[in-house]
DNA sequence: ACATGCTGTTACAATTCGTAAGAATTGGGA
DNA sequence: TCCCAATTCTTACGAATTGTAACAGCATGT
């Protein structure tokens, strides 16, 4: 299992290597940027575990950001702000950051509370578990067997296994094209890789989606795809 | 669905009683502990969604208080302390807190940061933010759905999402061209910014606009647009 | 050997979204 | 008022991306 990847978005470039030093210290990965359509950009291609934002940023809203990372994301999202009133720490919170740290700051304490939001957040990657309910769903890893909520019993193959437990694993997060094709099985064949498109068609007609509305399995263009729905294993 | 139940443990009567007034306007239902064999006791009955706890008790150490709770019960634990020095907040975190707050505090930012805190462990209510509601129009941006007043859906594309998006989000505000493509266009073509409008243009359609008389998205000529329209999330 | 089921490949259909081009609109100046 | 240039709207088109049906190779079990 890869480290959580902790990305910093910051326009000063010593705030970052700061920060970057103490989280890589501590064992994360990071991915520094001073502006955020770069981040913006970089986001399309990769998901971070927490986002650091600072929200004096000079060519974009924050707080807007830090509104769409929460809810589209479903990262964490902690904000890095030098306005210290007590409003602007409680607006930054009801827009779906998940802590507020003033400058200045000590970076050690920053890590614990990177710390901290992983622990809460994604318990589901470190227990291993084999039965995961989602939306009237329950799949059974262990037998490779999809439930429906009347009690209808489908199979589902190792290759569907692999992309569901994918999905169940980070719902509500973008996974990238990229991600799933590196996570998954066939590092190989990089130019006609239409093998991935087609898993996922075929896990969605297991799980009995509309092509033309699908609730549970978005993709997005150009980006991957998104599995929604609420997911609780065990 | 019942209201989420936050405990309050803490020795002074003003501040339990400071806290559980904030907490309760806000719709939460709260109990309230002087000493921890009592809040102890109560949790053989109850299982509380977040757990207030003061450090500075006086009939037990608050820590490993605060790592029972945190390992055991699974519940979000917030350390409220008078101790603002750093090594405690780091030692609070790392013991399983998932937040720490310094007294003197205001029970307003306590309320954001228990919400903060429920918003990850309920991913329903994370979803719910994921609508809005405009002139008889429901968008679920979640589903990519676009729902007529009369129910009748429609679906758009991620592109025409975020642009409906950047409008619910500040409606009633003039967005600069400049602006809209700083925030959206950052993918590929920089160079000509027709693209807007014809994302635009397709997302007027979707919504029905009459192209001689806008009633939501109005064209300010050469400065950008307005989303007129009284938005509400959730 | 045969049947069965899984999985990648191929081919083609469908969708998304930017570009180009021309029409329409706006606002200022003659 | 009329004209013109800048700006914006719309439509059509096409490149890139994605969905899926059909086929083939392979493994496994009977």
């Amino acid at each position: 299992m890869t480290a959580p990847l902790v990305t910093i978005l910051d326009d000063e470039p010593e705030i970052r290597s700061m920060l970057a030093d103490a989280l890589e210290d501590a064992g994360f990965r990071t991915m520094g940027f001073g502006r955020a359509t770069e981040f913006e950009a970089a986001l399309k291609s990769t998901t971070p575990d927490v986002c650091l934002v600072d929200l004096g940023l000079p060519d974009k809203d924050g707080l807007t950001l830090v509104h769409r990372l929460a809810l589209e994301q479903g990262a964490s999202v902690i904000i890095i702000s030098g306005r210290a009133q007590v409003q602007d720490r409680i607006t930054g919170l009801e827009l779906g950051a998940d802590d507020y740290i003033i400058k200045p700051f000590d970076p050690t304490e920053v890590v614990a509370r990177v710390r901290a939001r992983l622990r809460k957040d994604r318990p589901v990657a470190q227990t291993s578990s084999n039965t995961a309910r989602f939306n009237g769903w329950t799949a059974f890893f262990d037998r490779y067997v999809l439930e429906d909520d009347s009690g209808a019993e489908t199979t589902f193959s190792h290759a569907e296994g692999e992309v569901l437990r994918l999905f169940l694993e980070s719902p509500k997060r973008l996974i990238s094209r990229s991600h799933m094709q590196e996570t998954l099985g066939g590092a190989a064949g990089e130019s006609f890789d239409r093998a991935m498109d087609v898993r996922i068609s075929r896990l969605r007609t297991k799980l009995k989606e509309d092509p033309k509305n699908p609730r549970l399995i978005k993709t997005i263009y150009g980006a991957g795809y998104i599995f929604l729905g609420d997911v609780s294993w065990g």
